[in-house]
DNA sequence: CCTACCGATCGGTAGG
DNA sequence: CCTACCGATCGGTAGG
């Protein structure tokens, strides 16, 4: 028996990439299979050779973006960092994935509603997961009084919510470089606008 | 001629009532003139004789959260507190906002993209111009030294993205009060994570 | 506020 | 990968 294929087919990936950059722009359920099959090139019969509906699509973004999430807390985890450095890994990899993962972030932020189930449910117990794993950090940072003592959880939601501000940067960026933008974002949310 | 009408008929009222549930649970997309109407207790067609048409009932949504953060900047503006209070209220104001009008945000939040021209323009130049604002009232506070050496338009941006959290707060407060939330959150946000 | 209906478009399938 | 087509559903209108 063959390997599992690692490289999916080129085609295969071309409707990914299409799907997701439609799904950014008008949204799921406002993106007609006919729109992404012209952009692919081909008929819209033709898109169902290679997927076997469209919420295959939106399940490969919303998992693409758990799956980074999922394992980047892991790789914290096992790190034996102190836990600023954690901290500040964690916000600057939300940065990253924004910036380089742009589209995929966006539609799994907006449209994950259309997931239907069991996706749905598995989709929010990976982030439900994330954001307790988050909370655990934290909450070591604050048992060592490195963190004010404020809760964890509302930590966990002001981090994650923050870094979504790349979001208006990229609609409107007002000449700001990317770095200066994260390192100010990574300076407020660990040390306040407070002078 | 009498004076304008200030209040708008019941039946009105209460379609936005629902059309703002509907869209918040299923999104503006997927909502249907034949399930608002269902919710609503009339035939869909019947629907046409209180409002011009669906997105009549998004620009609703999206311009009463626009007026509302612009009535309040100008209210800040106008006020002679100092930069600390301003700031202090603007983002109490945005969790206020987020509590008490919790569907209106997240649609104005999530289907803004599905107005059309000449609104999609108006509402996002309100946001240009609210941020703008903000943004000036920031400036000063650094200006003052009272605010880090920051970029101020990535303070406004981490600030209107930190309120967000309110969001998955909704979804699961881990039985954290609404008013320890808001003032954990101001706390990050002025004086950081960082003891 | 209803019945009856419009054209358009949707995701998806059959069959080659 | 295509042509041809399905049933379902959409937002909205005519006319009363």
């Amino acid at each position: 028996m063959p390997a599992k294929a690692i490289v999916q087919s080129p085609k295969k990936l071309m409707i990914y990439e299409k799907a997701k950059k439609l799904f950014y722009q008008k949204g799921y359920n406002a993106t007609s299979m006919r729109h992404l099959a012209g952009e692919v090139g081909i008929e819209a019969a033709s898109l169902y050779n290679h997927i076997k509906g469209k919420e295959d699509l939106l399940r490969e973004v919303c998992f693409f973006v758990a799956k980074a999430f999922t394992d980047h807390i892991s790789k914290m985890e096992k790190s034996n960092w102190n836990v600023a450095a954690q901290v500040e890994h964690i916000i600057r990899f939300h940065l990253s994935m924004m910036m380089d993962h742009f589209e995929e972030m966006y539609v799994s932020y907006r449209d994950w509603k259309h997931l239907s189930e069991p996706y749905l449910s598995t989709f929010l117990n990976s982030r439900r997961n994330y954001e307790g794993r988050f909370a655990k950090i934290i909450e070591a940072g604050i048992e060592a009084k490195e963190f004010k003592n404020v809760h964890p959880y509302t930590v966990v939601l002001t981090i994650l919510s923050a870094v979504r501000s790349v979001e208006f940067w990229k609609r409107n960026n007002r000449n700001i470089k990317a770095a200066d933008m994260e390192n100010d974002l990574v300076k407020i949310l660990i040390s306040g606008l407070n002078k």
